[in-house]
DNA sequence: ATGGCCAATTTTATTGGA
């Protein structure tokens, strides 16, 4: 199975792109986040005749979360269900040959201070519970947009980005926590080196110079990550016009 | 070369993203 990630920054901005993605790519499942479209505006003809059914939990202008897959989508849920009442859609999940697959997209938490950064810690903690009500011998594959960049190793330059969000402290805490729950980080299982960014900010030439973080994230549970062959960040996707800020993450299970 | 913010809405500004 060769499955993506991919922040579209906007389904209907990035519709063909995407298109394009899944013909040249031909992943078999793709994780989507910031759809931005309520479920009704989803592109679900056009990602049909590409071939691939979806679940969606949109919402109008910010946040939405997706699942396209080539095969059947099992048991699909909704948000955490954990009785919080939250309004913002950054959650859905289905089973796909046997593997319970995820696509979420972490609150981004403006500045640490904020009340957009105590929601985004406190997300992470309901994340962490969501795990916890099932196991980590269970096949799980956590990916989305995660907001953190885990280590300096993902971060352009470390010194700049200091104390800032996506690399605070609390945040990387918060990660590792969802990490030590039982997860493997799939692109870190086949590389270990630093300057693979998945977001480059649209300002001031990121991309042409490679200032970026790696903020896009393919977890796994041990039995997933041990049949993981091969993980890549698909840099193409970010060149061109009109492309999303980030680019999509690609990992191929055997 | 991959080129100097972008997307959606509240639309000729504002908000949020990261």
């Amino acid at each position: 199975m060769k499955l993506a990630t991919w922040n579209v920054n906007s389904i209907r901005a990035r519709l063909s792109r995407l298109l394009s993605f899944l013909e040249t790519r031909a992943p078999d499942v793709v994780c989507l986040q910031e759809t931005k479209v309520e479920d009704p505006e989803f592109p679900s003809i056009e990602i049909r005749a590409a071939g691939y059914e979806a679940v969606t939990f949109g919402q109008r202008t910010y946040n939405g979360v997706a699942i396209l897959s080539r095969t059947a989508l099992g048991a699909p849920t909704y948000g955490m269900e954990d009785g919080v009442d939250d309004p913002q859609a950054r959650l859905v999940a289905a089973t796909i040959e046997g593997i319970r697959v995820a696509s979420v997209y972490v609150p981004n938490g403006q500045a640490p201070g904020t009340e957009k950064f105590a929601y985004k810690l406190q997300w992470l903690d309901r994340l962490a519970r969501w795990l916890q009500r099932g196991s980590p011998e269970q096949p799980l594959v956590l990916c989305g947009d995660f907001n953190v960049a885990p280590e300096d190793l993902d971060v352009h330059d470390p010194a700049a980005w200091e104390g800032q969000v996506l690399c605070h402290p609390d945040e990387r805490a918060a990660f590792r926590r969802l990490m030590e729950w039982g997860l493997v980080d799939l692109f870190r299982k086949h590389h270990d080196e630093g300057g693979r960014f998945s977001w480059w900010d649209y300002r001031m030439l990121g991309f042409q110079k490679n200032r970026g973080l790696r903020i896009d994230h393919v977890l796994a549970t041990g039995s997933v990550a041990a049949r993981c062959s091969a993980a890549e960040i698909d840099r193409e996707m970010r060149k061109g016009k009109n492309p999303s800020d980030h680019a999509p993450v690609v990992v191929v299970v055997e």
